[in-house]
RNA sequence: CGGGGCGUAGCGCAGAUUGGUAGCGCACUUGAAUGGGGUUCAAGAGGUCGGAGGUUCAAAUCCUCUCGCCCCGACCA
């Protein structure tokens, strides 16, 4: 491709708009286009990048048996409607009518109509495993578009659907999915850890995110380096510290004025926050037995040294959502916000949950239900219990790993990619069901596992880039080869032999980009280091001389010089080294028990 | 959905307080010089000032409503 022909423009200034680094060097490079929030237009350098991304997804999963298929976007409500989550997913789901007035949606995810094919396709044992994909559009109306492709509304997914016999061989099924998932970020340029996931409405049994360690990203891990023990902070479970051994003192009310958070309780009793019970107020919508959905009130008590965490309770009490509670309806169950006590409330109001930590902590301070009092010496069991005692805190820096014991650390990570042990929540749903050796009906076992490209194309440039531009990894960059003519007016051979040089590489069947445009050489290096192109070949009319050419790697800096004689052999090696360089991380990562 | 910010040419911005009919830099077009890290000079093209109402002789500027975009939070299969 010549750069004179190529549909692009480079920008010197940064859109105002564009905060991180890999949103601004897209729209620098010329490679994207907003449309709207979170909708964007992909120009030709983004297109080869997702081919190329695309390339690496197909080559995975068909080593693993994976088949490709092309699922709808558009999608009939009736199928969503079969599992239910036509009424449990909200306004994040596009929803049309078609012509004759039937309800349509937008797919999100294709669960519905890949488990609705089974029903269709698979009637035999024989016939499973099996494992479909595609790569495919998906549209999510997101509340909250942002960073440029981190997080966008119409997105490009390659998502697979893994089709079993019963829960072992879907267990069995998983580490390869596990494995390929590794192998595919790996031959895209970039490291993740693997991180134990929240279920959530997807449901099902067990449940990976794959995160791109980058201070942008939205979600927060807890490592721990010790042992590898790795999971997202909205499941992360840790050893909770042995609470000090005292014998219960008697309660006694206390004043502590203007102290309505725990930090200055703490600092106005001159005690640790870990001596402290804190009160926390949400409202959960919970699913009754007839189906209904009611408004609970929650009451939570986790220690003042800890966080509560909102997945980890929403997942106790099995809750649709949760939302916190505002002061009206704090006051509405008698209960004083501030000082809030599970002592002498309206038990009956509410859904008292108690970290499990907090009922073996003795005499701690909690609110007396009273403005401007708290209660020394409350103890669980003696003074109130709860109706749920559960592990309702998150993770933090420095907490004990629940594995080995060593100090956990947080850091924040992008999800790439998950996959899920879906189970039989889709297959029994829409009746995908085969019949076995004993000419048994059985649900299909199914999994789910996706990856979103345009995501990918943004954290392998917030890998990847320095101050100057983009620095692509040479499986994934949009052209292997930067040629720049440095030829003028009056250089018109240089301008020939680049010519030449671009056409043998063509014929080679090298990705070249050559840059014939008539610019300064300062304006092409420039425009050569923000787009990236791992390989660049310099020719002027000095080298031409001499009979060589020079070559720089983008990555790192380094140059040599090249035949011309020998060039085409010559590069092909490298690309190949280059190549070679990253497949090299493609290693066996077996999966944690 | 709550909080904050911003909409003037493809991009970055000025003009608004003090209304008088739009300007600068980059990019783009043409010509000339230059020619190994964003060179220089000259001449151009490009804008219903996000939109709709209103006030006024006159609105980018003042008032009302509205739409869009960004950031923080909530949310996130």
């Amino acid at each position: 491709m010549r750069v004179s022909k190529l549909f692009f423009q480079t920008l010197r200034e940064v859109p105002a708009d564009a905060d991180i680094v890999s949103h601004q060097l897209l729209l620098r490079a010329g490679m994207i286009h907003q449309v709207a929030a979170g909708i964007f237009d992909y120009l030709p350098l983004a297109q080869r990048v997702k081919h190329k991304i695309e390339d690496i997804f197909r080559l995975e999963m068909d080593a693993i048996g994976g088949q490709e298929v092309t699922l709808p976007v558009v999608q009939p409500a009736e199928l969503w409607q079969k599992t239910g989550r036509w009424q449990a997913i909200g306004s994040d789901m596009a929803r049309l009518k078609d012509r004759a007035g039937r309800d349509m949606c937008l797919a999100m995810t294709h669960e519905e109509v890949i488990a609705d094919l089974a029903t269709k396709f698979v009637s035999s044992y024989r016939q499973l495993p099996a494992m479909l994909y595609q790569i495919q559009t998906k549209f999510r109306d997101e509340p909250r578009p942002r960073a440029g492709l981190i997080r966008v509304r119409e997105f490009t997914m390659k998502d697979a659907y893994t089709f079993d016999r019963d829960q072992a061989g879907l267990d069995a099924y998983y580490p390869h999915l596990y494995q390929a998932y590794y192998n595919i970020f790996h031959r895209c340029g970039i490291e993740v850890v693997a991180v134990g996931a929240d279920v959530g409405m997807m449901g099902g049994s067990q449940a990976h995110e794959f995160m791109a360690l980058t201070p942008i990203g939205e979600d927060t891990l807890a490592i721990c380096d010790a042992c590898g023990y790795s999971a997202n902070r909205q499941v992360a479970t840790f050893r909770k510290p042995t609470p000090p051994s005292a014998a219960p003192l008697p309660l006694e009310e206390v004043a502590t004025p203007d102290t309505a958070t725990i930090a200055d309780l703490a600092a106005f009793l001159n005690i640790p926050t870990s001596e402290t019970a804190k009160a926390v107020f949400l409202i959960a919508d919970l699913e009754q037995p007839d189906g209904s959905v009611k408004e609970q009130f929650v009451f939570c008590v986790v220690r003042g040294d800890m966080e509560m965490n909102e997945t980890k309770l929403t997942n106790v009490i099995k809750a649709r959502r949760l939302r916190p509670a505002v002061v009206e309806e704090i006051l509405a169950v008698g209960v004083q916000a501030g000082y809030g006590s599970p002592l002498n409330i309206q038990r009956e109001a509410v859904l008292l949950v108690v970290d499990d930590l907090v009922t073996v902590s003795p005499n701690l301070v909690a609110g007396a239900n009273k403005a401007g009092y708290h209660m020394r010496n409350t103890n669980y069991g003696r003074d109130y219990t709860a109706d749920i005692v559960a592990d309702i805190v998150a993770a933090s820096d420095g907490y004990a790993c629940p594995v080995c014991g060593e100090a956990l650390h947080t850091v924040r990570g992008v999800e790439v990619g998950n996959i899920f042990k879906l189970g039989t929540k889709y297959s029994i749903a829409m009746g995908a069901t085969y019949l076995d050796e004993n000419g048994e009906s059985n649900p299909i076992v199914m999994g789910s596992y996706g990856i979103g490209s345009d995501r990918l194309i943004a954290v392998i440039i917030e890998m990847h880039h320095d101050d100057a531009g983009i620095q692509w990894p040479i499986t994934v960059a949009p052209y292997q080869v930067m040629l720049v003519s440095l030829a003028t007016e009056k250089t018109p051979e240089v301008a020939a032999a680049a010519e030449r040089i671009y056409a043998d590489l063509q014929a080679a069947g090298v990705e070249v980009l050559y840059d014939d445009r008539d610019e300064r050489a300062g304006v092409k290096f420039n425009d050569a280091d923000l787009l990236g192109i791992p390989i660049r070949l310099t020719l002027g009319g000095k080298g031409l001389k001499n009979g060589i050419v020079e070559m720089k790697l983008r990555r790192s800096g380094e140059s040599s010089e090249l035949q011309l004689a020998t060039l085409v052999p010559d590069l092909e090696a490298l690309i190949a080294a280059e190549t070679a360089r990253i497949q090299a991380k493609v290693v066996p990562m077996p999966l944690e028990a």
